[in-house]
DNA sequence: CCCCTGTCTGTGAACGCTAACAATGGCGTT
DNA sequence: AACGCCATTGTTAGCGTTCACAGACAGGGG
């Protein structure tokens, strides 16, 4: 008479055999009635669901991966978690892997190098991840991760298409165009661009759509500052930038600088704290485009026109993406999905 | 001769089995090698080590888990984790866990609902999360997990301290009382405030702080208005107070707007919008501060006076919270960490 | 020389689940 | 009346690990 499995102590979690002994069945038919097998008895599927209810019983997660060979986890590398672009994608796909059924795991990367990347992705592998999302925009993580050759899929986010791993983008040289495009028809001769770093491909591929719709038009291409995406350097950058507005003096050239395009909205705000600290009116004396559109964006001062994207479709587009290489193995490599951005135009371009 | 297991071909992963038939071993020491076993000749180590790497092997976590009772994974419920605060927390937390060995499973929520919570941490358990630290600061939410009694920890953040449940919080209070104490300091009869929305448990604990001081120090204490911690929403709120500015004309009184505090960053962001769109100057006219200190703070039109919250510091404590009480249960249901804020000074409150 | 101790290794049995197959019984068909 | 089919249920055998225990072997003290 020692402690049996009848006694009240909740010793350990329900399994299978307590339901099963419960309702008065084997463990099969519960696995059946829990996998909604259609071969049961209605009857025998209500005594069933009642033990599992009475009891509390909980599917074990590791038992079930163990034997179906899925864990129904997908793993996320990210990189600047705080930025709002990240964080929004993270959340997409955190949305859209749910729906899926699957579980997501993040791992964060402070700052980017091979090591890191890796270290991360042997983490998520050692937890049996089954396929990976990663958003590490930089040329150098795309190229470590071909080499990896991983023994499940991967799915990168902003990733650049000049290697074979499938990815999901938003189309930033068409972004940057839209922006400069705007500038030039608003009438400047041409327009600054404060870039992002230089290894990351969203900053190259801002620089280039910028670059090309200035040669284009035919205009002079004025050197681009280059910033890291934080307000402060974005401040610095706008303080040279200042320096030569002032520089240029009544004297009207072809490179004046009455129109810079920042590479975010961070660096943005950073660009005309610089100027309202010289004295320079922002649209009045030059007008700013940032890209991104944070929800804070509508309130600076002025309200700066930028570029929106649709961050939480990228999360779910990188879903979809990763699930379709799950269920059919063997798609193509270079599967790409390319998201239109939108230019937003507020009061920092247009001078009233 | 059919396809044996010595075919080429990847059939699946290699098992501990392999390992150990390559070695010349059994799979319990292969097993012992895994675990650091101190008992196992340094040559047979090596041995198996050296199969392990030619092999590729990894240790299957599920069949781990399975046997150990260990996922090793904690579950994260956050609410809005775009917002700069949430984020940087995740992000703390995530590199917390990973330190301390555990995977971190987030869910997100839209918005919060008893359901939506009940859902999100019934997802977490599905997949057999040893522990949860739940980030959503609704006073409702933290009464709704009281009453789950779920068969595993849990720790809040943002919790508020009503209730049995051990978390980790900022000590809001001190940071309002520190910002109204500034701003009654620099002279100003008395402070109004925007809130956040009344059913956060940050909103009301900012509100209290600001009240408190107020009442105090013996002032006046205006209505508060209240906003939903966006941008827009303190616009609106902003343009209201400008009206109030507006309203009190030349004629000075006790409860004139010359000083406000906004209970989040964003929302003052919308306020000074408002004024600068009312003609009013800041700090001139009014003197506005925040609460968050989020990186474009600083470089605000003016740079906003703001409480800085160490958000990271919040993550960590959150998981040695959770961890401990993994590591040896029984431990106290009330332990709390607070963490002090820092009241940082920019000219958004001190005219030149 | 034996026994005891300690180091190292192997064997068998779980862990809780699903997949494959076997068994049962009812029903319609020949 | 015998047969086959289908719906329903049970039985058995893994999945890949760790744990508990047993065995083998060496060294040291009586």
């Amino acid at each position: 008479m020692s402690q049996t499995a009848q006694s009240t102590g909740p010793r350990r979690a329900p399994t299978m055999a307590d339901v099963a002994q419960r309702a008065g069945v084997s463990h099969q038919t519960v696995s059946r009635v829990l996998s909604d097998h259609p071969n049961v008895r209605d009857t025998t599927r209500d005594a069933v669901l009642r033990a599992i209810e009475e009891l509390g019983y909980r599917r074990n997660s590791s038992a079930r991966a163990l034997v179906t060979r899925r864990t129904l986890t997908l793993g996320v590398v990210a990189c600047n978690p705080t930025l709002f672009g990240p964080a929004s994608m993270l959340f997409g796909l955190e949305e859209a892997a749910r729906d899926e059924g699957f579980m997501v795991s993040a791992v964060t990367l402070r700052r980017y190098s091979a090591k890191a990347l890796s270290d991360a992705i042997d983490h998520l592998s050692d937890w049996g991840v089954e396929g990976i999302v990663v958003i590490v925009p930089h040329s150098a993580a795309v190229a470590a991760l071909a080499e990896l050759r991983l023994p499940f899929p991967v799915v990168t986010v902003e990733g650049g298409h000049s290697l074979p791993i499938p990815g999901v983008s938003v189309d930033q040289d068409l972004g940057a165009r839209l922006v400069t495009g705007h500038l030039l028809g608003a009438g400047h001769r041409t327009v600054w661009h404060v870039a992002g770093p230089s290894d990351w491909l969203e900053a190259e591929a801002r620089e280039r759509g910028w670059r090309d719709t200035l040669e284009e038009a035919g205009v002079e291409v004025p050197p681009p500052l280059v910033g890291d995406w934080t307000p402060l350097s974005g401040y610095r950058a706008g303080q040279e930038l200042a320096g030569r507005v002032a520089a240029s003096g009544a004297r009207r050239r072809s490179a004046d600088v009455t129109a810079v395009f920042v590479a975010n909205d961070q660096m943005a705000l950073g660009v005309m704290r610089a100027f309202r600290e010289a004295g320079l009116s922002v649209p009045g004396q030059v007008a700013i485009a940032g890209f991104d559109d944070i929800p804070e964006a509508e309130f600076f001062a002025p309200p700066l026109t930028t570029v929106r994207q649709d961050f939480a479709a990228v999360g779910q587009a990188s879903i979809r993406l990763l699930v379709s290489r799950l269920e059919s193995s063997g798609l193509p490599d270079d599967e790409r999905v390319v998201i239109e951005p939108r230019l937003i135009v507020r009061s920092s371009t247009t001078p009233t």
